[in-house]
DNA sequence: TCTTTTATTTCGGTT
DNA sequence: AACCGAAGTAAAAGA
């Protein structure tokens, strides 16, 4: 990511024409090659910007640009429609790059993190005398989002997902043949937990003996009060 | 406006529908106050952010975060919701602040615009033996978008919206009482022309005696030969 | 086929 | 009237 602090204007040509006056803002190039144009204030959205996938030139002004005393001109030029974007920079006041590597950035993790919190909290949901025993359990193969026991004492695994689909129940069936092999474990059964569990993903569950538990995640947040709620 | 790169993990207290893990990200605090959080890829919205009016409060870790590698803690609070933003940073790559000052923001040449520019050529649209006097005709209170006259050679103020609304036919009204007060422009009738018009301004301005007008934007630009197109 | 993301959207709610 | 942000949107893109 490339950040520069400059004094610019600014042309969009696309599905409208937008121009912004000579103003000092800040153009953030991503590694993507986009483009965003943003002020000091304002909203969260940029006053201007190219999505990718986009490329960006940068060419010396001609002798009326430079006149006008521009000292650089950025195009940005969508790869697929015809929008255009063009930077007309006066004055570089910062200029530097960063090396971000990808981002991991998901909400579904944060769902998914959030069910597994309220699920531990809430573990009586998978049944009468159910305890937790811990989260995140880790085996060799990696860490079980819950293991628990019944009202008989006997080892639950939980596998944790917002859609249940068959890639969980694959996950959930390697977890409880290995934990089977453990004889300080074993007889260990499987829980299969989602928002939303997809029918071939129960049929093949409860084919394998896995029981599968649909959550109610607005209700479960609703129930819990482990924290002070902010709303 | 600052800027910060740094490796850093982000949550919404309260809700944590909105989690990132721990990855290098720009912090961006805007002069209100207010924090985007980016990532060097994806869209221009940002990962998460903190809308104005909002505080940003920098404080040291307790004991368990730092030793879990984070160095400080940003929490961002918004002054009416209660929502908050909490950055956990663990090491700062970058730290840059910039005087940026206010901006004077997008010039939209968008569809109003160009409806205005296409319903100049095309006046004709509002009727046959109508003639263009002038676009933006200054008034006390501020320009009407279309004077013209019609075939008798009688004043005709245009109000042009892109969505017809009642505030469109108030603000034509107050137009027309204040010319109609000119013995040179008097009597001045009103047409209130946008690509959609709203059932209740339609009411409004029918009940004033304006008539409204709905504008195919489509097929005026087919008509439009005057520049090239883009698409 | 189905799921995720974007839009220089469109809309309503709020200064 | 301007601004902002969500979205019983919608359409395109990606997997």
């Amino acid at each position: 990511m490339r950040l520069v602090i400059a004094r610019c204007s600014v042309d969009y040509a696309g599905r409208l024409s937008a121009h912004l006056p000579l103003a000092t803002r800040l153009l953030m190039v991503k590694g993507d090659g986009s483009l965003l144009v943003h002020s000091d204030g304002g909203s969260y959205k940029p006053l201007n910007w190219m999505s990718p996938p986009c490329t960006l030139a940068e060419s010396e002004p001609d002798e009326e640009q430079a006149a006008g005393g521009i000292t650089q001109v950025w195009t940005v030029t969508h790869k697929k429609t015809a929008d255009r974007l063009i930077v007309k920079i006066h004055e570089v006041l910062h200029d530097s790059a960063h090396e971000l590597g990808i981002d991991p950035g998901l909400q579904k993790d944060g769902v998914e993190a959030h069910l597994q919190q309220l699920l531990a909290e809430q573990i009586e949901r998978l049944g009468d005398g159910y305890t937790l025993i811990r989260r995140e359990y880790m085996t060799a193969i990696g860490p079980v989002d819950i293991l628990a026991t019944d009202e008989a004492g006997a080892s639950v695994a939980v596998e944790l997902k917002r859609r249940g689909d068959i890639d969980g129940v694959e996950q959930l069936t390697r977890y409880l043949e290995l934990m089977n092999r453990d004889p300080r474990l074993a007889p260990v059964r499987g829980v299969f937990a989602a928002q939303e569990i997809k029918p071939q993903a129960r049929t093949l569950a409860e084919d394998r003996g896995i029981r599968c538990v649909v959550l109610d995640y607005d209700e479960m947040r609703g129930v819990d009060s482990g924290h002070a709620r902010l709303f």
